[in-house]
Parts: structure tokens; sequence; C-alpha cells
DNA sequence: CAACTATTCAATAAAATTATTGAATAGTTG
DNA sequence: CAACTATTCAATAATTTTATTGAATAGTTG
């Protein structure tokens, strides 16, 4: 027979259970470290991650049923985004747990960084002095949809699918620092290896822009 | 075919889904909340949790590969312990998440309270205050081992269980405030209602030994 | 070093999760 | 309101997770 305390505890900790249970896919991982950038639709979610509509569709039912994302609609689409601030505050805190206690994946990041030769990331702290100090070209290389958004202050837009054709926008003559997403998002570093091979003084930003943002450092959106 | 980028991400977030996925069970919720108690005997986790030795060891297996706990041997027992502060930050962020998402969770609480009809609980402050005026008996009802490992300054420890027969240890004319684990544990209920029944001046604290530990909040230990 | 004991392992069956396919649906737009 | 279209659903098979049982193991203790 079960104590009313034992059956308490059953039905608390299930429920809990099913948060961290619908984190506990790599494909919702992706979904949701996407989804703090803003509000995507389905297709644009499926294409992201690689995965065909319908099971998109499904991953994202078992984030809504766990609340953890909530639809709009635009238009003929529907918009998927995160339901607070919460959940990606939790997403971060699994991913740095991750990260400390997981070997493999400090081995694959190092390693996927190793296969481009970009010296040193400047860190926050030291990108906000330069910024302030206006000696500092800041280049936003996510899709031009997630810099109208939001995106650090005085920040330029080239996204990285357009940099070769756009690189002449660029001066040679000053340092340029490039950003993305957050820790996890590699497009700054093909950007800069780019940069660095036509000759431009690039290095990377340490972090990302959600990162930053959360820092309360200086941002901007357009529109 | 896969680029290097779509391979480096399906590496990282499938790791770091595993410690998601680790912590997506009820048992192992359970498990992770009492570890951060303290250490704790394969026996003694699969008393608390009302699992069998074989399967309480599985899942702290389980556990152990996703590097959120690590082991100790002290004599016969083998102790299991949290690998660290993050991994109690990750849980609580995850139980607070599903507190604020998950209507079940908030009913569950609500209703397991609402069969004891013990008063409002004291914010840590309100009670910070009191205990640094001295005009207050802050009463531990956790197991005596975890009160010795860590428990509030000045606090007296009678364990739920022993309660009943050590009542007269209490002053009726002090107000007492009685605290356990953290706002899943439930024993503080279960005390400050037997205490009020015996007419004692009894109310319970709003949160838990942790969240008193964590805000810095003064603290002790025996031996 | 033999006896003991806490813990783990291995095998199994039941239950849950996942990707895929193609059809169904709901909601908008002209 | 008819046509269209983004999204969801339903069915299925493959895979993974889980609890149970009883045996095996490793490590301590006298």
């Amino acid at each position: 027979m079960k104590t009313a305390a034992r059956k308490f505890k059953d039905t608390v900790y299930a429920e809990l259970s099913k948060t961290a249970k619908a984190l506990g896919n790599p494909h919702r991982m992706e979904i949701i470290d996407l989804l703090a950038q803003g509000p995507f639709t389905v297709e644009t979610i499926a294409r992201y991650t690689g995965m065909t509509i319908a099971n998109t569709s499904q991953h994202l039912q078992v984030l809504k049923n766990a609340q953890l994302v909530a639809i709009s609609r635009k238009g003929n689409y529907i918009y998927y985004q995160l339901t607070g601030e919460n959940v990606y505050a939790a997403w971060t805190s699994l991913r740095e747990l991750g990260m400390a206690h997981n070997t493999e994946v400090k081995k694959a990041i190092d390693q996927y960084r190793k296969g481009f030769h970009n010296g040193d990331a400047i860190s926050a702290e030291a990108l906000l002095e330069k910024v302030q100090a206006g000696d500092v070209i800041v280049l936003d290389v996510r899709p031009e949809d997630e810099y109208h958004r939001g995106h650090i202050h005085q920040a330029i837009s080239i996204p990285l699918d357009q940099l070769q054709e756009r690189i002449r926008e660029l001066s040679k003559k000053q340092e340029i620092v490039a950003y993305c997403r957050g820790s996890l998002c590699m497009l700054v570093e093909e950007a800069v290896t780019l940069l660095t091979q036509h000759g431009y003084k690039a290095r990377k930003f340490d972090e990302g822009y959600m990162d930053w943002a959360l820092r309360g450092y200086p941002t901007a959106m357009t529109m």
C-alpha cells in the first residue's frame, strides 16, 4: 500500500520528469537552441535541423505538450516559439552541465574548431570595450531575419552565405569581430576563415548573441 | 550526404541530450533530489524511493554514465553523490521550469498541502531576521544524518519519526519554525500539523535547507 | 583466506519512443 | 466559397527504455 506522501512524490516527479524528457532528445535540443533566436515556422525548423516536416511537427508537438513552446499564427504559417525565458535558462544549464561533464562534447567542439585555424576568440568584456571605443567592425553572420530581431549594438549584417560575394563591403584596415548565435553556433568559424583567407583582420567572438544580450550589453533591433 | 557542420551538430546535440535523458525519468529525478542532501548508499536510496535494490542500482548506473553522480566507498557500502553543484543547479532550473509551466505539478502540490491545514509559510528573509533576533525555535525535521551534514544556524534536530515521542523537548511559549529539504519535501507539513495539534505555535519555512544554504544564509554542521 | 554482504550484472518481457509514409485537416486567400 | 497549402495525424515497424528476477561479483571483515 502506498502512503499519501509516496503518491504525492510519484505524481510530482512523474510530471517534472516530463519536462526533462521533452528536452532529452537531440532533435528537440536543437529545436530549443534554434527557437532561442526567435519564432520560426515548422518548415524552417525542419530545414535547419535536417528533419522531414512530419517528423519535425511531431517533435514540436512533444515540446508543446510539455509547455516548452507555443504557437502563433501569421498568414498561412504557424510560428513556434519558446514559452519563456526560463526555457532557455533550463536549456542553458543543461548545456553547461553537459559541456562541463561530458568529454565527448568537449572533444567534438575542439576538433571541429581545430578544422579552422582561427586565432583566439575575443571575450565579451573585451568586445564591449572595443565597441564603445568604436575601433572595431562587429559582423553578424546569422541569417538576416535573426539579425533584425536583435543584434549587438552597431553590428552590421552579412549572413554567412552572402559573405563571399559581399566581402568587399568590409574594410581591410579595421579589425573585424564576427559572431553568431551562441557557443554551439559554428557559422562564425567559417566566416573568420573566409575573411582571413582574403586578407582581412578577422577574429571571432567568444560567445554569441544570446549570451551578449543576457549580460545586458547593448543591443539593437531593426524595424 | 552530410556536411561537416551537420555531423558536428549531430554529435553535440546527441551528447548533450544524454544528460537531459538521464534526468528525464521520475525515479532518477527523485534520486538527484535526494542526493542534493549529500551522499547515500544504494540501499538507503532504494528505501527512500520505494524501488528494489536492483532497479535502484540500474538507475544509478545511468546517472553515473551521464556523469551526474559519482561513487565513493566506505566500509562495505558504496556512497553515491552528485558530481558537482551544477548538477543541482540544472535540476533546480528544470524543477522551476516544470513548476512554472506544468499545471499538474502545481495542482498536486496545492492539493497535498491542503490536506494539512497549516497556516502560511514564513519566507527566508523573515526567518533570517527572527533567527538573528533569537526569538524563534528553528526545527529541522529531516533524518538526523542530514542534519549533521549541514543545517540552518541554531536549528535543533528532531527527525519527523521521533517528533511524537520527543515533542516535550520543545517549548509551547516560543514560536517554532520547522523546515526540511526543499520545496518538494513534505515532512515539514506533517511536523507542523502534529505540533499544532499538540498546542505548539508552529509554522513552516517556505523553502528548504538547500535553498537557505544557496542564499548564503548562516548554516552550521556537526562533527 | 574464508565467509559475508552490498552492489552489480544478465536475461527477459513489457512499455515507450522514434522515423517514415501517405492521407487528413484546418485555416487562409483570392 | 473553392482552391490551396502549411501543418498535423494515423499507422507501422524498428529501436530504446524500464522493471523484475535471480545469479554473479568484488571487496571487506573477522
